[in-house]
DNA sequence: CATGAATGAGAATTCATTCAT
DNA sequence: TATGAATGAATTCTCATTCAT
């Protein structure tokens, strides 16, 4: 009995943590991190604050967990794609064109999680996520560099730049004044558009188009 | 007497509100927004708390006018390039090179600038900040694609991409375990990196490599 | 066993809410509003000044309900007056009576309740408040001037007077150097006074005594 | 030459006192005690704040030098009635009359002076000029009382009634949403029933109305 | 395990008063 | 005498965290 018992508990102490952990998470992709308040999360979850308590040692670990789960998410996706069959810069085009149009989806949540400031020990965690995404891209990256496809030189920083393209034309729309909900069919344009870019960013160059400019 | 008096006044005063400002940024550069208190930028400045409020109707005043002094001096190097005489690449390239070496000197104050989020009043500033960087890329841009040498479609999106890549390497760097600080040199090279990335994004390509992936 | 808890909690928080009201109310009628600071209200009700906002919303909150639950008992028992079956004079005799006896025992508190200026919130709330007062005397007012018993002209003009007449002397004992406290018997000389005062006031005169007189 | 510039010192000292004290009279006139802060006061003299130290020790000494000024012009000329050669009946009357006329053309100022709180040194003076008025009408009362005119018992109570209606009328008209201007005819009219009432309070009843009435 | 009442350390802002000039 | 910059105590409200039940 008490076994029987136990695992129903076991099984209800799972499903609360997941549910508290999605409630924070639609909290965030909402109102970014400051609206998840520990008592908004529990209340958006239907247990009480003090419950939260048994499943996370404070606030800041519920927002580590969603950082990182959703990124290990993306991650994967990415993953996926590096590991695919395509040509390198199918393959860059691809994981693009996929993050972005993810992302597009929940810009706020996005955004909260690539950005916004929360206090130190998630910002640790934060980079460590980061770090995946940048990862997957190096990873492309890297393979066409290889093969000759690309022809950039520091494969970390080329790494950077697309992530930080990728990245930033996500959360710019978040801007208050602009409420652009684009349609579709722009959205699918628009997302192509960055995707190039980042490709053109890394292809080879027919002629070194790079300047000597001194500051 | 009461001249110079009102003189010396006059220049403390005016002494009083850099001192408190330069406080301010620098509190943002180490910390962010977050650590930015009127306490904390009071005593920093060695100044009462109150007096604070004689040079600046709130905090948010304050905060408002390091975001846009800090950005409007950063516009205006950046229009400076713009309105050269290089070629439309090479004052691409420059205005990166430009905007991240400059940004890499303080990468907090950098991120704060441009993501750290505050409230609603700030925020707009923010946007209006933000706009101005951009404006000069798009203005850049837009000459490019007139004279034949950039070959992007969307000009707002390009901007965003280059925006988006010169802004996100520099917080990168931000991230608390790697605390590289990278030489002169390697800091030119990963500048130069960027700067070829962005470029490269915008240039007329041969062929078109844009690939059809279906999702 | 979650049964009885949830019991016990309950009334602890209808305990706490009372106590908090009351709290504030004490400190009200000891020092008027400017007293009534949160913390010393929380203090005073033996709770921290966080919990004080688990009852209320805000300060004006617990201002405005002090003030209406005050006033509306007040304007029960003078509302039963007005609803008794004593003649007109007689009512009105008795409402002051008993509005002033009853004033007399916390005359500070009284005092702040009709006069004492807060923010424009709570003042709408003292508004309705003291019209409710000056709506029982309305109501006995309109009744004798009906039935021939009261010979004023202007209504609300004479319920003015009356309830001006009614709280100002409640107050005027408030005066700091004099406290003369005074006995039950010249107190009910001194409230029989009144009462005789504003019912004069209101009945009907033998000959028209007013006179004319240019300013 | 000392001399001379010491008169003229002497003279401009008397007049910057004076204009302090108008400045804060009109402030309070406007908004209050809570809108006469020293800065504001200062600012409308057209002085310094750290002048207005040179004449007053405080604050409070600036209000109470307002108040107990406004309320001694007001007591000479209730004064003047009681000592002018009308029968006691006609002298309230005009005293009320007056008083309300006067006080309806500045009722914040009204209020302010007779009931808004300030700190306890303040509420002493107020005591004292609100005796002063109090003596006035009870000059009038005795009066009409050793010659029969008045029929009241207590004195001191009659007075306080008087006091009390013809000050309440004043600032009830204050109350935020009954912005009822009245014209001037009403005015008259108002002003005469309150009079006609506060006569008719002291009269010399034909039969006693007095009610027997047990609490 | 679950609850949610209770705590209390902050953080922004105001304003009488002082004092160097 | 006159200035007004400078001070800092005081006050409201928020929210992560604890703990008795």
């Amino acid at each position: 009995m008490s076994y029987k018992r136990s695992a129903l508990m076991q099984e209800r102490m799972e499903q609360n943590r997941e549910t508290i952990l999605l409630s924070a998470r639609e909290l965030i992709a909402q109102g970014g991190f400051k609206d998840a308040q520990i008592q908004a999360i529990a209340e958006r979850a239907g247990v009480s604050s003090g419950l939260v308590y048994r499943y996370f040692d404070n606030k800041s670990q519920i927002l580590i967990e969603v950082l990182s789960e959703a990124i290990q998410y993306e991650f994967q996706i990415l993953n996926n794609i590096a590991a695919s069959n395509f040509s390198a810069q199918e393959k860059l085009h691809k994981a693009v064109t996929t993050f972005v149009k993810r992302a597009l989806n929940s810009p706020q949540l996005a955004y909260s999680l690539m950005f916004e400031p929360v206090d130190a020990s998630i910002e640790h965690e934060r980079f460590r996520s980061k770090q995946l995404i940048k990862q997957s891209i190096n990873q492309i990256l890297a393979e066409g560099k290889i093969n000759g496809e690309f022809g950039f030189e520091d494969l970390n920083t080329a790494a950077l730049c697309v992530v930080g393209a990728m990245t930033f034309v996500v959360i710019e729309p978040l801007n208050p004044s602009k409420n652009v909900r684009f349609d579709q069919a722009y959205k699918d344009y628009f997302v192509k558009q960055i995707a190039d870019f980042c490709v053109s960013g890394v292809l080879i160059k027919e002629e070194n188009h790079s300047v000597n400019i001194q500051k």
